[in-house]
This record gives structure tokens, sequence and C-alpha cells, in this order.
DNA sequence: ATTCTGCTGTTAATTAAATAACAGCGCAAA
DNA sequence: TTTGCGCTGTTATTTAATTAACAGCAGAAT
């Protein structure tokens, strides 16, 4: 009986990392492959095998010597650690270029996390279905959103519609947000909020391509 | 006569938050605000104050006594580091929903970064043009990333098609990636890469609330 | 056999990032 | 004026994350 609780305190850092790890080994095992080496998975994810290794530790996970690790059982053990043995329920709101790349995205691919609504104020859109996920009026979010019991929203509205749909997803008792907007909102203590921006991963590309470019050329002397 | 590669040893989370002060900054603007506070934008961020006074130390800024910071003045010293003086160009190959969702939401948002070409290998797809940007056939990638000097490409194809289309745009003399594909991809030294997935979010955020729960109603004993 | 090799798992050391602590300053109140 | 307050800027400390170091082992090479 894995008392999984004992995992809350593996560092953030971690945790994503995990994640990343399952993704590639579902990869590699579509290829047919059984097992992988530390400094394989590292290969894939761009860190050491050292990272990996600690990592393993700390979710107590053993390979076998000259073989490396079972795809198949660190998959299922990943699962045991980050996924909810009754699942995760997440709605979309906002069904726009990017509430339908997400939802085409995501739609399958995770057992224990399923996309079970999408939410827009645009009347055409609501009773339709994307993916195979119904389509809602935003008139209708609170009472859905507390049926379907659904514990995670992500926000693709415009940006001026941002504050005020995050209030009502924290109203409705949802948990935790993934802010897809540019505009930062705050939210209550207990709920669980990431945001992230394409800009910003954008320009900090381009600071280092500029500072890697100005170091091969150094500034001329005047 | 700023040497603006005497920032180049700023620590990547900082570059990271001057990005996101400035998209903060330039919300105030629009609302006529002129001075802020450090922990206002650090509020704004998610952050402490400390954080935001150290990461402006580090810049070199100085705000007002009991004032604060001069907005303007901030977001042109911000872009004064983050952005290359020239400019940088950047091309995004797959025309798809995510790929449109990006044109759109970058397209002027930045002046020193400019979004010069689409790509896809949809012929219905080449000669059209999206939120002002021409969208060409992936044959002519080669040619067009020389010809627009485009120094940054951005990688929302299919899956299947990432590794091929990363060797490519390395092989046109790109110097730096953004792989929004769930395929991770290596490339040459001296290439700056990054890759997000949308699902590591997902699955942290449902880790956290999963977590977060468990402890208030904690695992029967026995 | 026995030596070598290449991997795992773990502890120790290092580095990076965040936080705390505090000096200084100028306006505001008294 | 002088006291307090609320802010900045900087240094010192702490914490988080990564990397290095190495012991141990199983199979391959000889
Ligand atoms: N974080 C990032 O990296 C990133 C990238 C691209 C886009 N964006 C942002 O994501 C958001 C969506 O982008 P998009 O390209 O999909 O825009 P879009 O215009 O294609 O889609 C927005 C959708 O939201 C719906 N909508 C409008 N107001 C609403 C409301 N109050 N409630 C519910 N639905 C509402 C619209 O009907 C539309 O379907 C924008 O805010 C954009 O700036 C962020
Ligand atoms: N990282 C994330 O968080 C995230 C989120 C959503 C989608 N995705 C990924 O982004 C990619 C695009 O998603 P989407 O929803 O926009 O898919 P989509 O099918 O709508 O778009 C893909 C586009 O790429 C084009 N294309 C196909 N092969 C090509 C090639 N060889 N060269 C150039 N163009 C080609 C297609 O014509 C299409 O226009 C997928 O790989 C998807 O898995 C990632």
């Amino acid at each position: 009986m894995t008392d999984s609780a004992f995992f809350g305190h593996l560092p953030h850092k971690t945790i994503e990392r995990l994640s990343q790890y399952r993704r590639a080994l579902l990869l590699c095992l579509d290829n047919g492959q059984s097992h992988i080496f530390s400094h394989e998975i590292a290969k894939i994810q761009h860190i050491t095998s050292v990272q990996v290794r600690r990592d393993l530790m700390l979710i107590g996970y053993s390979g076998t010597l000259r073989k490396g690790y079972n795809i198949q059982e660190l998959i299922d053990l990943i699962g045991s650690i980050v996924d909810s043995e009754e699942g995760i329920n997440v709605a979309i709101v906002g069904m726009g270029n990017l509430g339908r790349a997400l939802i085409k995205y995501i739609s399958g691919k995770r057992h224990k996390l399923t996309i079970v609504a999408g939410f827009d104020s645009n009347p055409e859109k609501a009773g339709t279905k994307m993916n195979g996920v119904d389509c809602y009026s935003t008139e209708k979010m609170d009472e859905i959103i507390r049926e379907k019991e659904i514990k995670i929203g992500i926000i693709t509205v415009p940006a001026v519609n941002t504050r005020e749909i995050a209030a009502r997803l924290v109203e409705a008792g949802i948990k935790g947000i993934l802010n897809y907007t540019p505009k930062p909102i705050e939210v209550p203590d207990g709920i669980y909020l990431e945001e992230y921006d394409m800009i910003t991963t954008l320009e900090k590309i381009a600071f280092f391509v500029k500072v890697s470019e100005e170091e091969k050329e150094p500034t001329p002397e005047k």
C-alpha cells in the first residue's frame, strides 16, 4: 500500500523531470525498447545521468546492473507517484486556437488526466464537440465544474477576460489553474497556480543567442 | 555606449523575470501608471519584493526613494539588455492550431522580435498570409531562412516530423530553437534550445493539487 | 580464475537561487 | 527639529538544485 503522500516532499524540479521521463519512456516503449540506461534518459532530456539516477533514487526505484531500468516498470512507478488514483478532471476556458491546440494535444494522452469540458462565451461554440470534448457556454461553468468535479482549469481566453474567468473558476471550487493568458492573476491560498508565456521563452532564447554572438565577435574597442 | 555583453552573466532566472517584468510593466503603462514599487511588481509576479530589487540591482537600475521605479525607464532598460539592437527574425514551422496561436499572439508585441515567416508542408497553406505573416512551403525553408537572416525557429509540426525539421533548421544556420513538439531533439553545440510541454506543467499542477488534498485528509492509518 | 569495464546507487561538495537582515535616506507627522 | 515610517539597495545567510566522487557489483574479456 503505497502511501503516496510520502512523495509529497519531492523537489519541484524532480516532479517536472519525472513527468518528462515518462513522456520519453512512453516513446521508447513504442519503439519496442524494454530497458534503458540512465545516460540514455539523460541524453534525451539534455541533463546528466547523475541527475537521472538521483531522481530515481528519490523515488526509490532500482534498475538492473548492466541492463538499466525496466521501462514499463518505471512508467508505472512514475504514474503511481504523479497521478491521482481516481484521476483528475480538467476544463479549458476559451476555445480559440490555443484552446483547441491544447485539447487536441492532451486528449487521450494520459489515463488519469482528462479534459472533460471546454467553455466559450461564443454561443456558436457552445453545444459543439472538439476532439471528443463537449463545449459549453460560459454561463454553465459553475454548474458543470461542480457536477463533473473538475479540479483544474486552463485559461486560454483573451487577456481582458482573464481576471473574471479566474475568479469564477476559484468560485466554482477549482484547485489548480494553468494560465496561458499574458495577464498575471492572483489566487487565494490553497490554489495552485502556474503561468506560462511563450514570449518569455522566446526572449530568453533571443537573449542567449545574442550573448553568444557577442562573445564570438567582441565589441570593437573604440 | 552600453556594452551589453556586460550582462552576459546574468542568472538565467533573472533573464526570465526581466522579460516578465517588462510584460507586466507594459500593462501598467497602458493603465496610465508612471511609477511602481518593488512590492507591486512582486505581487504581480508572485515573488518577493527582495527578488525584484535584487534583479534590478543586477542590471544597475535605481528607483526613486518613496516613489518607486519609473516604468518607462525600466521598460527601456530591460529592452536594452534583453533585446538585440538590430532585432531578431523568427520563423514558425507548422501552421496548425498551435502555430497560428503563436503567430497571432507574438506578432507585433515586441519591437525587436519579428516573426517573418511561417512554413508548412501543406501546399494549401503555402502562399497565404496569417496575421500579416507570409506562409511558405517547407521546401523553401533553407532559402528563406538565409535570405531573411532568420535566427530563431519555433517548431510546431506533428511529433513525427520534429527531427527532420530540427535538422533542417540547423542546416539552414538557425541559432536558437524553441521546440513545442513532444519529441525531444538534439542540437549541436552553439545552438540554444528550449523545449516546453504543456502536459508536464499540467501534471505538475495535478501532483501538487493531489498532495495538498492528501495533507488535508491524511491517509487512514492501517 | 582474474582483471577490466561500465553501469548503479549514494554520499559529499559545489554552485545557483532565494531569502533574510539591515543600513540609509527622505518625506511626513508631530 | 526630531521621530517614525516606508521604501531602496546591498551584503550576508540559507535553502534548493546540481554536480562530483566513489564504492560496489555483474558480466565480458583474457
Ligand atoms: N501564454 C502563451 O504563450 C500564449 C500563446 C498564445 C496565445 N496566448 C493567449 O491565449 C489566449 C487565447 O489565444 P487564442 O489565439 O486561442 O485566441 P482566440 O481569439 O483564438 O481564442 C479566444 C477564445 O476565447 C473565447 N472567449 C472570449 N471571451 C471569453 C469569455 N469571457 N469566456 C470564455 N471564452 C471567451 C472566444 O470566443 C475565443 O473562442 C489569448 O489571451 C492569448 O493572448 C498565450
Ligand atoms: N508542447 C505543447 O505543450 C504542445 C501543445 C499542443 C500541441 N503540441 C504539439 O505541437 C504540434 C502541433 O500541434 P497542432 O495542434 O498545431 O497540430 P496541427 O495538426 O493543427 O498542425 C500541424 C501543422 O504542421 C503541418 N505539417 C505537417 N508536417 C509538416 C512538415 N514536415 N513540415 C512543415 N509542416 C508540417 C501540418 O500541415 C499542420 O498545418 C504537435 O506536435 C503537437 O503535439 C505541443
